[in-house]
DNA sequence: ATCAAATTTAGACTTATTCTAATTCAATAC
DNA sequence: GTATTGAATTAGAATAAGTCTAAATTTGAT
């Protein structure tokens, strides 16, 4: 088990198991965005044990709640997601559908105009575009 | 069948039959963001023959692909409905999962630096917070 | 080493959605 | 007006994503 993923899960308050590592691991090793079965066919091999969805699942769920990924929604219905816990947001290629992080930082000036009954908290943006592939 | 509908279904080249056009009214009526289930408990009963799920998912569907319709996807795997389709975003309501529509106009100011190799074609925006309650 | 609590497992279950085959409906040709 | 044809709808089966359950395993604390 890494350290560092082994320190980082006790930071968080989730008792490090070996599922948890690797799972974890993987995730911070993408910039993919994997759905919850995408983790599963990764790391499913990388145990000395069996690894049973549940515990995908449950791990999944876990590192959400304890603030150690997030959950990426960008396309109806399916759940990705993301271990790069900066403040970002994300470029979907209409083409592909991979998904891409974009820095806080590149979205600048932003400015909402919702008026006094609202309080917001944080925002989200999805870009919807395409990558220009570079001249050969 | 309401004569508006019927027209509209038409000039997106949806063929209105009944079972669209109810869906279609129940959509425009509300802006509550409906899940497909949403729309079956809400239009079932106002139908002369029974209505099966399928014609809801096809109909939701079809109406997404001739642009009548939007998906909103603002919760991880969940699915809701929209038929605004005039430009905006969305505010949810982090206490109880409510959506509400934000006109395109009141997000100001906003400037993406994403470099030449990308092109975009939309954006949305989903801002999370708290709506006040009016003092009593 | 023993025990209790937490975790993991396999597989059953649930929920959302799609698929399928049969039936109904609607438009057009005659 | 009736036959024909294609599209739409139906009920229910099939699939997929995720949750739940009960039993087994692991872990940590004595």
């Amino acid at each position: 088990m890494v350290p560092d993923i082994e320190e980082l899960l006790n930071r968080h308050g989730v008792k490090p198991t070996p599922q948890r590592a690797v799972i974890t691991e993987y995730l911070m090793s993408t910039h993919s965005h994997p759905t919850a079965d995408e983790v599963f066919q990764a790391v499913k091999n990388r145990l000395p044990v069996p690894l049973s969805r549940a515990t995908v699942y449950n791990t999944l769920n876990a590192l959400v709640e304890a603030g150690v990924i997030q959950e990426v929604t960008t396309e109806a219905g399916r759940v990705r997601y993301d271990a790069n816990m900066s403040e970002h947001h994300h470029f979907v290629d209409i083409e592909t559908g991979n998904v891409l992080d974009i820095p806080a930082e590149q979205i600048r000036k932003f400015e909402l105009a919702l008026g006094d009954n609202f309080k917001v908290h944080h925002f989200h943006v999805t870009v919807y575009g395409e990558v220009k592939k570079p001249e050969q």
